[in-house]
DNA sequence: CTTGCGCTAGACCGTTCGGTCTAATGGCAT
DNA sequence: ATGCCATTAGACCGAACGGTCTAGCGCAAG
C-alpha cells in the first residue's frame, strides 16, 4: 500500500495541507505563518512563491481542499446507500469517525471554511461558493436515490446546517456522540 | 421610552457589549485590544481593572452576555407558545430578524461563543457550559409544553444544532431565507 | 479642606505579526 | 560545460499585537 507521507509532497501540496490542518485546529486568524511554515517545513520565500497573495490566498486554496475532501467523504457514504437516510447516517457516523480521529480539536471542516478567514468580501463569496457545490452534490446524490430535486436540495441543506451545527458543538463537549445522535433525531428513530 | 444607549452604560458593560459586537463580527482573535477599546471609548487602564486576566477574561464575560441575550430570546419566542413546534418557528424568525437587523455581518451567538476563543481548556469547558444552560432552558420550555423530559431534551439540542449551523451558513449566503425556511425542513410544511 | 481610593488615562514594553527582498541553489535544456 | 529559471532560503522590515505600569482625576467620607 502505498502511503503518502505529507514529507513526500511538493511543497505547494504540503502548504495546504497544513494551513488546512492548522486552520480547522486553531482557526485563521490565530494562526501564524512562522507556525505554519514550521509545521509544513517550508521557508517563507516558497510561501511567497506558490502563493503570491500569501495567507489569504493559500486559505483560499486550503478551502478548496477541504471542500473536496468534504466530498469524498460524501461520496463514500452515498455511493452504496439505498436511500437518502441511510446515506446521511453513514455520513454522520463518517463524519464521527474523523471527529475522533482528529480528537476533537478540529472544527467542522465547512464551519472552518465559513466561519473564520481572510477579510474581504472575496473569501466570503468563495466560501459560499464552496457550500453550495457542496449542496449541490448532496442534493445529486438525494436525486439518484429517488427524491424529487426540489426536496433532495432541502434535504441536502438542511443535513449540512445540521451537521456542521453538530459538529461545532461536538467540539465544544469533546465528544462525537452528538454527531452519532443526529440522525435518530435528524429523522426519527 | 427609556432607550438605553451604549454611552450611558457603565464603563464595564460598555467594554462587554462592545467586544460582543466585535467578536460576532469579525471572531475574537481578528479584533485588537485597540480597535475594541477605541470603539468602547474606553482607555487600556480600565480595561485591566475591570478584567485583571485581559482579552481572555472579557471574553468569558461577553460569551455569558451573549448567552443571556439568546436566553432572552428563546423566552421571548417560548413564552406565548402553544406548542415546541410554534415555540421553534417563533425563534427562528425572531433570529432572522435579529441576522437581518445586524446586517448579516455578524455570526450567530452561539456559535461566536462556541467557536473562537481564547486558547486554553478554560475558555472551552466555559462555553460548553453555556451551550447545556441553554439547552436545558430550551428543554424546560419543552416540558412545559407538554414534552416528556427525554424527547424535549433531545428536540432542544438538536433545534440549537440546526439553528447554529443554518446562522453560519445564511452569514455566507449574507442572507436570512436559510433561518425563515428552517422551521419547515425540521418539521415539516 | 484633607485623605483615601476606585477608576481613568495613556505612555511604554517586548514580542510577534504578515510581508518584502536579495542571494543562493538545483536541475534541465542547449 | 554553460546559462537559465523555477524554487528555496531566511534576514529583515514596519506595524500591530496584548500586556504592564505610573500618574492623576474625581468623588465620598472624615
Amino acid at each position: 500500500m502505498a502511503v503518502i507521507r505529507k514529507s513526500d509532497l511538493p511543497t505547494r501540496e504540503r502548504l495546504i495541507v497544513t494551513a488546512a490542518t492548522l486552520f480547522r485546529q486553531q482557526g485563521y486568524h490565530a494562526t501564524g505563518l512562522a507556525e505554519l511554515l514550521a509545521m509544513a517545513g517550508v521557508p517563507k520565500g516558497s510561501l511567497y512563491h506558490h502563493f503570491p497573495a500569501g495567507k489569504a490566498d493559500l486559505a483560499m486554496a486550503a478551502a478548496d481542499w477541504v471542500a473536496a475532501e468534504y466530498i469524498r467523504i460524501m461520496d463514500d457514504a452515498f455511493g452504496p446507500a439505498g436511500g437518502f437516510v441511510q446515506g446521511a447516517t453513514t455520513l454522520c457516523f463518517k463524519l464521527a469517525k474523523l471527529f475522533d480521529m482528529l480528537e476533537a480539536a478540529n472544527a467542522c471542516p465547512l464551519t472552518a471554511m465559513l466561519f473564520d478567514g481572510p477579510e474581504g468580501e472575496e473569501f466570503r463569496s468563495h466560501a459560499e461558493a464552496g457550500f453550495a457545490r457542496l449542496a449541490t452534490h448532496l442534493a445529486g446524490h438525494g436525486t439518484r436515490l429517488g427524491l424529487p430535486p426540489a426536496v433532495a436540495q432541502d434535504r441536502a441543506e438542511l443535513l449540512l446546517m445540521a451537521v456542521q451545527g453538530t459538529w461545532t458543538i461536538a467540539r465544544a463537549q469533546r465528544s462525537a456522540a452528538a454527531l452519532r445522535k443526529l440522525p435518530v433525531r435528524l429523522y426519527g428513530g
